[in-house]
Formats: structure tokens, sequence, C-alpha cells
DNA sequence: TGAATTCAATTAACATGTTAAGTATAGTTG
DNA sequence: CAACTATACTTAACATGTTAATTGAATTCA
């Protein structure tokens, strides 16, 4: 049988968290997780979207999302309005407190993202950004 | 600014996700959970280390690995053998139980993989493991 | 040897992951 | 239009992730 070594499952998350490692403790030095931290950059990317759009894009089940929500929502980082047409949903955007908030992590994580790419090279991490890409998209048909 | 689409924790985790999605219903049906099924495996593996090196073979923190073995232990799928050398620590090995359950999982956990190998290509999969491992050993080197 | 340090494991507290169930609103169909 | 179904969240319950603090046992070393 294939060795515990060969876990495709583990080596991701070791490459994943190896890349967490040194973004997770410049987040917390700005209050905020790594989840919430993607919730707010999705909604700089595309203000105005609903919850589910937003769950799509920040990559998180939606009980997740809730409760990020609610957490920032409470330190006023982000607004809902509700929809008119469709009752069931609202759209949320950043605050000016969490747009100042985005531009203040920003650069720090850029900083931290261009010091990894000296590291690997940036050659190939081309490369593995193709092959993580394709590696999802291949699974993600449903035709097993 | 580089976009919200470049961000290299979050493609790890879409490839992670699309490949636990294939194997958490098969555990689930076994009653356990991906992390719980790590710990067995490494047991299985290697039979008789402490939890110091438990957790590093499954990739856990150490509070996780403590509920989890407490969860195994109620099983009855593991047990733990005081050294008498050094109080502080104990040997953690797989009951007959926990092997009977391992012998049961472990056939479908391959099955599930050949399945992921056939999808994507084996070729591709070898360059993959190299990339992911040059990856996290490039970034934790310490020297920054 | 005994105070200080290190180490292994656990506990605590809070955030997120995961599945299932619940709630209210929209849409669909007979 | 009324029953059914689908959609968009939300809540619930339990497992794990993450950091900090704690406990008890080994080690170090002045």
């Amino acid at each position: 049988m294939r060795g515990f070594k060969r876990s495709l499952p583990m080596e991701f998350l070791k490459a994943r968290e190896s890349a967490m490692a040194r973004f997770r403790p410049m987040l917390r030095e700005h209050g905020l997780t790594e989840q919430q931290w993607r919730v707010i950059r999705a909604l700089a990317d595309a203000p105005g979207i609903d919850a589910s759009e937003l769950a799509r894009r920040s990559f998180l089940l939606a009980p997740s999302l809730t409760r990020i929500l609610q957490f920032l929502e409470k330190q006023k980082l982000i607004e809902r309005n509700s929809v008119a047409s469709d009752q069931r949903r609202s759209l949320i955007e950043l605050t000016p407190k969490g747009h100042a908030l985005y531009d203040e992590v920003g650069p720090d994580s850029e900083r931290l993202y261009k010091k990894i790419e000296l590291k690997y090279g940036s050659e190939k991490l081309e490369t593995l950004y193709t092959l993580l890409a394709e590696f999802y998209t291949a699974l993600e048909d449903d035709e097993d």
C-alpha cells in the first residue's frame, strides 16, 4: 500500500500551512484572522455582492460566513443593505473603516507574498499555480 | 496590486478541498473525520510512538491531537502505555479494533486515491508532489 | 542539591469547518 | 390562488484550528 507519506490532502495542507505561517502573525497584529481577511479582500474586489456570492469568492461555507459577517458588522467594518426586490438577500460592502483596514493590511500582505515568490522562484510559482488549478478543475467534474 | 485570484493559500485550499470532498463522505460512513483517520494511519505506520511524534507525523497541533486521542480512546480504537523512564509521555498504539478499522478503511481510501490519479494523470501528480514538497521546504528555512 | 529552565501534554477560550435542520421569502405548477 | 419546491440565509451541534496559559515531570547548572 501507498505509504503514509503520499497523502495528497496532507501535502496540500503542509504547503498551505507553510505559507499561512508567514501571513498569520501579520494578520493577527491587525486583529484579523485569515478568513476575515479573505472576506475583506473579496469585498474590496467586488463591493455590493450578496452573501452567496461572497461565500463563493472567499471560499467559505455559509455557516462560517454568517459568523464572520456578524463579527465584521459588530466591528463596523462592513454593512449590509437589504434588497427591496428580494427580502432574503442583502448586499454587503466595506464601510470607510473597512476600506481603511484593507488599505492598511494590503501592503503588508503584498510584502510577504513577494518574499515567498523570491524564496521559491516566480517561474516555479507559475507552474504551481497552473498545476493546482488543473487539479481542482479536473476533480470538480462530477462524472467521477 | 495582485488580484484576489492570486492567493496562494486559497489555491492550496481549493486543491485540498477538491480532494477531500471525495474522501470525506467515505470516511464519514466509517464514522471517522479526516483528522481521526490521519491519526489512525500514522499509528498503523509507526506503532508505539508518543504524542509529540504522532502530532508531527499526522500534522496536527497538540491541542487538536489531545482531543482526538481522547475520542479514539473512548471508542477503544487506541490505547496508551505509560513510560516508566519518563512519566510525562505515553506510547500510543492501535487496539485490535483499531487495526480492524484501519484494514477496513484502507482499501476504500486507496480506491479513491487511484481514481484521482487516473483523472489527473500520474505524471502530473508526481510533478505536483515534487513542487509542493519543494515549496514547503523552501519556506520552512527560518532565515526569512 | 535546589532554583531555574525546559519539555510533554493538557486545558481554556474563541474562531472556523462540517453536516443537518430551521426560517423566511421567491418562484413554480396544478 | 394554493400547495409544492427551491433559494438565501441562519442556527445548532459537534469537531478541529489557533494562541495562550497551565500542570507535572525531566534537565540544567550555579
